[in-house]
DNA sequence: ACCTAACCGAGACGGTACGTCAGGTCTTTCC
DNA sequence: GGAAAGACCTGACGTACCGTCTCGGTTAGGT
């Protein structure tokens, strides 16, 4: 038997949801993540509070939702111009800039936190925020493979990783700058674990 | 002019300090981190909870201090056999093993909220808990690359954080599987782009 | 000019009107008055909330209606045996026992509540279910007082009060038993002071 | 085992006591009974909500303190001039006088719900607010039985309720009017049916 | 036999207050 | 004067209902 029906989606207000992410995401933006309230959410959309715990089960299935909403616009192509080092630049380069960027970087340190303390966010969070461009970056390097630029022994997982951690883990544990230079530097050292060649 | 004196840490109960030290351990491994608040702590103690806010500004500080305090023991040092692909797998299989152990990988996952959420204590995390290992295997990478074993113009912060960034990255995200295989293919990799020569 | 219309009369549902009242009066029996929500009439009545509003200003009028509704049965009429005594035990002592018991005195709890909370209500609760009973002495003590049972000089009005007063009272302030006893009791009191005789 | 031990009296603020039941008399004032919050009681006391349900049970019971508080002061003396009928006057005329007092009277209605609505509220006002007075005219009357100005086989209790009754009757249903003369009318009509001569 | 106005069930909505929880501060009492 | 204990003010939590509103789906008359 089956029931347990909860509300009803079809009945729900598209005006509210919307207002409701736009809060989200301005709040977070202007007060840190831990600062951030269900309440200060509500009213800041004008909504009560019952209509967020009507359709989320809380603060930090709401921030994802925004978040996931807002990125959904800037999910960025991967460009391939054959060149598989220029592609790489010009993928991490902007990555590198917005981590750099203590407005943007807010976000995503909500996001962190969410996902190191919710195991049913972090799922959520892998498959609807990184692995778009995740997978853009695997794909890239795939042709790649194929145009003989990486190796073809190489797991592409861990080849995507091997560039993507160690930006995250630098950002994470403010461990040095992370400026354009570094991105390159990043790249650099990352093509030569993976490409056929020495240069 | 007052002389801002604060308490007089020589006047400080050693058998609280440890009393709460202990607590917050316990605490952390009972419950997550966000379910984790000073009344626990001050209860589990048996101490006021004045006595805490009279030492640490909050709870992010105590639960640093705690795992620093449990991690002194453990500062593993870096091994040196001469060969580096070895070494590295010696220090890399159990950090892996450790991310991979759903009771251990709390504390880290603790940490690294605080970590994210107060810049303050990223410092702190940075400079006790992680700087030794970094450096340990940073002094490591210098002898290698001294032996040859590590091209000369390798960066070598870039070249830890090579090396840790994806495995922290995959844990953060639950990206895949932390096996004593993925350790491995990971040296292999990192070493790939490190190595003076194309093996 | 607008036409103020509201909703039209003829059309309402006696369905719906009985299945509300009849809800009304069943959770007055099962929870307090304070716990009577207009969400579980409705629910109860298995009717939307806003047939509720349409046809009530709120929680209280539907009380009051159900009680009404459900008083109408009973409205008991004086008898008038010649004897004014014997009439009057005849009509306080199940007065009496309907507040002595502790179901029937929960709805009229509520309908005090009701009468002590807002006057517009209180003006209807009194005309609409004291004053029947309230005539109905009044002029079983006026034919009385034609027939020299009663001194000419009281005030009916007063009189009537003397009887019920008391009674309400002592269930009110729960001040002592409302026995059938304590019923003869009040009797005879009140008509030692508007008799002609001392007996 | 007895503990469940509760906060500790002994610890209690009488600043924040004295705050909190002034500003619920303030308050149910200003406001009707239905519409005073424990909110407002909270923030017009400049005391935090815990403060107010930690030593209180709701809303109602902060009431009767308040009331029961205030009316300690009042507790006004029967007097004996050895004329039952003008002490009488003496103390029911004012009492008919604050209860047809609007702004008085919304404390005793306020005191009134709880008492209906809650069996053990209606044990605390019956033995901390009416009780004092209940129980100062029925030594009066007891001295005027000894007087022989009041029949010896009247139940005093009756004695007493015979005169309260109708008028808490009268005023709760807002039956008559609130006067002197009526007051005057009460004292005769019950004396008449509690004195030795038929006066 | 259709039309259309209005009631109906349902339930989402913006709100208010609830009673609870934890934060960080202040006070009291003891050692 | 530090420490245990715990009351205090504060403010967010998640829930319960309020009274309003909007949505299809019946019901009526009225034509």
């Amino acid at each position: 038997m089956r029931s347990q029906s909860g509300p009803d989606p079809t009945r729900r207000s598209e005006r509210s949801r919307r207002a409701i992410l736009g809060a989200a995401v301005e709040l977070l933006g202007e007060t840190g993540y831990n600062e951030l309230t269900v309440e200060a959410i509500a009213a800041r959309a004008g909504v009560g509070k019952q209509t967020i715990y009507r359709w989320w089960p809380g603060k930090g299935a709401v921030i994802l939702d925004a978040l996931a909403d807002a990125a959904v616009d800037v999910d960025a192509q991967m460009p391939d111009t054959g060149d598989i080092r220029k592609d790489l630049y010009a993928i991490v380069r902007p990555t590198v800039a917005e981590l750099a960027d203590p407005r943007l970087s807010a976000t995503s340190r909500a996001l962190s936190i969410e996902t190191l303390g919710d195991e049913a966010l972090a799922e959520q969070v892998r498959d609807r925020l990184l692995r778009p461009q995740f997978d853009a970056v695997k794909d890239r390097l795939r042709a790649a493979q194929r145009a003989n630029q990486v190796r073809a022994d190489v797991d592409l997982d861990q080849a995507v990783e091997l560039i993507f951690g160690p930006m995250y883990y630098r950002w994470m544990f403010r461990i040095g700058p992370l400026s354009e230079e570094y991105a390159n530097d990043l790249v650099d050292l990352a093509l030569a674990a993976l490409g056929t060649d020495t240069a």
